[in-house]
DNA sequence: CTTCCACGGGAACACTGGGGTG
DNA sequence: CACCCCAGTGTTCCCGTGGAAG
């Protein structure tokens, strides 16, 4: 009779809806983005109209709602059109996954129902492909672009094709929108596709604690059940993620851990102190994540900047010690060693990551380093990077060594 | 003002994994 | 089947440059 999992589908306790805190939800209600929401709207009414919508950049850090308006904005617009039966469709495209002009047509052209491979083909046939299936009809075809520098620091020529379409195109009609959390992208394109993108912008400032406050309240009326929520739990899940840039990502994570930890102690209610706990708990979560998914190579780097910490008892290394200690690693591992000029790189990359920090310092008569130090808790990576058995020898290794030469 | 060292931009190259063609 | 074409990625090579100590 006992079941295994009899206990664990028990109804919570505490949540009554958790998918209302995921970030893939879209809600009904996107407090302090009507002037966004409107401005969207009033431009892409085009659509509706049988023109052709102004391009659209869109503006906002990371968490600032961006994504989640032009979805709703998306959804609504398309049942519109089902009414009016006026073809209207909006392509979502994340320019992360697929971030080559290459990829971004391919995936276009699937979506028409054309045959295009994954690779192989030169890009203009694929262009053409996309082309020939948009074409075939009268409708409008709004491409919501995502993260769109991804795009355009590559000097490829996604967005200059996209932008220039329409002139080729004899029935259908192309409209692009592509949301940045970088102000200055556009600083990297061409001229002529700065001017036709940038016709509408569109800012989405990051959010106060206030107003996260808000944000979070809507949700967690959903998302938890009556009275399980303590006072203060809301405010400080918005303080935290106000200071951070005020990323309302950020505080639904905060909020949904800081529900699971009061779950899984058996809590019935949420209270401050698992705010803490899940703040902790998320930090150190984001960084494992991160080291776990670095290649091998930075994995290296980033332990010889561990082994030089414990063998010389410094914290900053200039980017020579480094390089040195990355050396000897490589010899221990019997692997061959990557340029300078590479590892430089490697390290400014773990520093983008946020894992070190590089300062270049100018030593006058001596030359220039970069001054190099881990910017995360040492306790948290370590572990990590030693579940590679090969970097666990090379620890082991380089430590007799030291010794040995005490 | 010189001098020194690594920084970091850019070109070139190698390699991969897929195409189409004869 | 052998062969070359193509996009994309990671790397090396080359080199101009910054900026404070000397």
């Amino acid at each position: 009779m006992d079941n295994l999992f009899d206990n664990l589908i028990k109804v919570s306790g505490i949540f009554a809806n958790k998918e209302v805190l995921r970030p893939t939800y879209i809600p009904e209600k996107l407090p302090h983005r009507e002037r966004q929401i409107k401005n969207l709207a009033d431009t892409l009414a085009a659509a509706l109209k049988g023109e052709t919508p102004s391009n659209i950049v869109i503006y906002g850090k990371t968490g600032t709602g961006k994504t989640a308006t032009v979805k709703y904005v998306s959804n609504e617009l398309e049942e519109m059109g089902r009414k009016l039966d006026s073809k209207c469709f909006m392509i979502y495209i994340n320019s992360e996954v697929f971030d080559t002009q290459y990829r971004v047509f391919a995936y276009l052209a699937r979506i028409f129902n054309k045959n295009v491979p994954l690779i192989g083909w030169p890009t203009d046939m694929v262009y053409s492909e996309f082309k020939a299936g948009i074409d075939i009809d009268n409708r409008c075809v709004i491409v919501v672009l995502d993260e769109v520098d991804r795009l355009a620091t590559k000097s490829d020529g996604a967005l200059y094709n996209l932008s220039r379409i329409n002139s080729e195109l004899n029935n259908a009609r192309v409209s692009i929108i592509g949301i940045s959390n970088d102000l200055t992208f556009t600083d990297l394109l061409d001229q002529r596709v700065k001017s036709s993108l940038g016709e509408e912008e569109i800012i989405f400032p990051p959010y106060d604690a206030e107003q996260l406050q808000d944000i979070l309240g809507e949700r967690a009326g959903k998302a938890f059940n009556y009275s399980t929520l303590d006072d203060g739990v809301i405010p400080l899940c918005a303080a935290l993620a106000a200071q951070e840039h005020g990323d309302a990502r950020r505080a639904l994570d905060l909020l949904r851990v800081s529900g699971e930890i009061a779950e899984r102690t058996k809590s019935r209610t949420v209270i401050e102190k698992h705010v803490r706990q899940a703040s902790e708990r998320l930090e150190a979560n984001s960084i494992v994540e991160v080291i776990k998914t670095l290649p091998m190579q930075s994995k290296i780097v980033l332990s010889c900047v561990l082994l030089l910490r414990k063998e010389r008892n410094k914290r900053r290394f200039s980017s020579g010690e480094v390089y040195n200690m990355y050396r000897r690693s490589c010899n221990h591992l019997s692997m061959e060693p990557l340029t300078q000029r590479r590892v430089t790189d490697l390290i400014a990359e773990l520093d983008v990551l946020g894992l070190v920090s590089a300062v270049i310092v100018s030593k006058g008569r001596y030359g220039r380093t970069k001054e190099i130090s881990l910017s995360v808790p040492e306790d948290y990576v370590q572990p990590i990077l030693f579940e590679d058995y090969k970097l666990k020898a090379l620890v082991s290794n380089i430590k007799v060594k030291a010794q040995m030469t005490l």
